[in-house]
DNA sequence: TTGTACGCGTTATCAA
DNA sequence: TTGATAACGCGTACAA
């Protein structure tokens, strides 16, 4: 049937002999108190099952304990790992986690950030759609932390996959590569203009000739319609603005029977699915689980009434090579 | 900096000339009320930007307005969806989502278990580690809903890929295979078992043989170890766990330059990353998303004081017919 | 170091 | 239909 009710404050007082102020600071200011009453106290409220009532606290004291995390879509395999870390940190801290998903709407987006405001000392906030402006009002009202956007004044982490972008446009230089295809992801992205111009500044350095593709949505059918267009552009290596993507142009390369690398190379970024896909994908690889710890804990001293604006945490991100690059012209391209 | 304090229901009472027990019906019960004084009360709490505090909603009524998710990896693909649809659902409900995620460990998912209890008003378990006599006893204390869990009285949603497990099997035999591998998942798992079952006496049925190889748990590297005694077995199609572990099969082969399907056909389970594995892997689909949508239902259901036990929803499956089955004997096996 | 007493914002009970 | 008041469980001045 129904649960018992939880023990309360109350009740381990009485059954520990204290007061009730002594039980609460048993548990949030336990240095107030001798250890001895602490340790029999804790004992106590072990025996009786006791759990803090987090309401009453967050009544109490104004914070909820609770963070939140809104992603623009849980199914990306970019925020499994990222909502991983951020639960650990969280955890850790002993924190809950509310998770929201804007379906990539900027509406949803707007209503889910307004719901979850009240819930939550802060939220962080994982490629977000919506305007600087929006971003910026909010940011007043609440601690928030972005990721993977930049926006002055807003705590923030950022991974830093223009790095890896110029390590790779170099990996296909080195290979022999002169003709090179980038295939975007969103527009308003910030990581996508972070890869797009690291590719474009990189491939003119080393005398790369760099045909940007069409394309707004970083999916694998995306992917898999892309590849007509590359092979008419003649380029001899794709790089596709995410992992999912390019595991979509290696599909549709795969279906044309065109060889990779033989053919053509690709690569990959994030390294959510690179190692999975077939071949084994070249991928700039990022720990996006620590990116997700950072953001926590970045959050979490904000909220704590540390920084209030603390320097932005740049995650480096580095080349893995695969399966999925090699030398030109095996093929007489 | 921070923000202005909200406004509280004594304000807007004071400023709308009633009283504060009548402000607090013009949101939760305004049938009680003139249609004239909750139109004023809503007018005036509009002006003042007034939202109800949750926390003490939560303290007074003992109802928190969130469920808590609890999932073994949210970085497992089967989990993605399931959120997904949790989200969507509990989103039209205006309930919160809390997530928690036990790293596989029985220990974590007890803790989150009973500082999540505490915070939610239920609490839906996706792929509980825990035994039959816990999570019977938790079920007592806190509405539960299990996922692809089967125990007597507690509510549940179950994804039935026994009946795909079959259909796989007659499509195997369809296609002449008389030598079967099935590689399985966790000891533990309700859904292995049901699995396993269904392969191994759909075979029979058949006059098929099965190899029930030896494995725990359900990763892509499992699948690559797994090849070489695939490959031992001489059977000449493995049906696996999930997609996860027959992609996994699926690389192995690859590198082992084993064609498929010409050599060895492969069916993967759950239709998570399927249709991307190279080749496209035949698989059992399910709707995993409305899994997830359902079991925030009838979790929602249970809260609101319906029905203590529901019957349990029985998801269908549907084999995916795709690359990487076809018939024995290409290669001379 | 510990206890007393009040307030946090809301809903429920009871009375008007 | 509306109002006054007592909880809900906890944290924290303030007092001892």
């Amino acid at each position: 049937m129904s649960s018992r009710k939880p023990a309360t404050i109350r009740e381990i007082a009485r059954a520990a002999g204290v007061s009730t102020s002594t039980v609460s600071r048993a548990f949030s200011r336990p240095e107030m108190l001798s250890a001895a009453t602490v340790e029999t106290v804790r004992r106590v409220a072990d025996e009786l099952a006791y759990v803090p009532n987090r309401s009453a606290r967050a009544l109490s004291t104004g914070l909820q304990g609770a963070i939140a995390i809104i992603v623009s879509d849980i199914a990306n395999p970019f925020f499994a790992p990222l909502v991983r870390g951020i639960e650990r940190q969280c955890d850790n801290e002993d924190v809950l986690v509310l998770l929201g998903d804007t379906d990539e709407t900027v509406a949803k987006e707007t209503t889910l950030l307004a719901k979850l405001a009240r819930q939550a000392d802060g939220v962080i906030l994982a490629g977000p759609r919506s305007s600087d402006e929006e971003i910026t009002a909010l940011s007043e009202q609440i601690p928030l932390v972005l990721v993977n956007r930049e926006l002055a004044g807003v705590p923030r982490v950022l991974i830093d996959t223009a790095t890896g972008m110029r390590e790779a446009v170099a990996h296909l230089s080195g290979l022999g590569h002169r003709r090179l295809a980038y295939a975007p992801g969103p527009a308003e992205s910030w990581s996508n203009a972070q890869r797009q111009a690291a590719v474009t500044s990189a491939a003119s350095e080393c005398g790369i000739e760099v045909i940007v593709l069409d394309n707004e949505r970083p999916t694998h059918e995306a992917g898999i319609a892309l590849v007509p267009t590359i092979l008419e552009s003649r380029a001899t290596a794709v790089i596709a603005f995410d992992d999912v993507l390019g595991q979509g142009i290696l599909a549709g390369l795969g279906t044309g029977a065109v060889a990779v690398p033989d053919q053509i190379s690709v690569i990959g970024c994030d390294d959510t699915v690179a190692a999975r896909a077939f071949p084994a994908m070249t991928a700039i690889a990022a720990d996006i689980e620590l990116a997700g710890e950072q953001a926590a804990a970045t959050l979490l001293a904000v909220v704590r009434g540390g920084d209030e604006s603390p320097d932005p945490v740049v995650l480096p991100t580095h080349l893995v090579v695969r399966d999925s690059t090699g030398p030109v012209g095996a093929s007489g391209n």
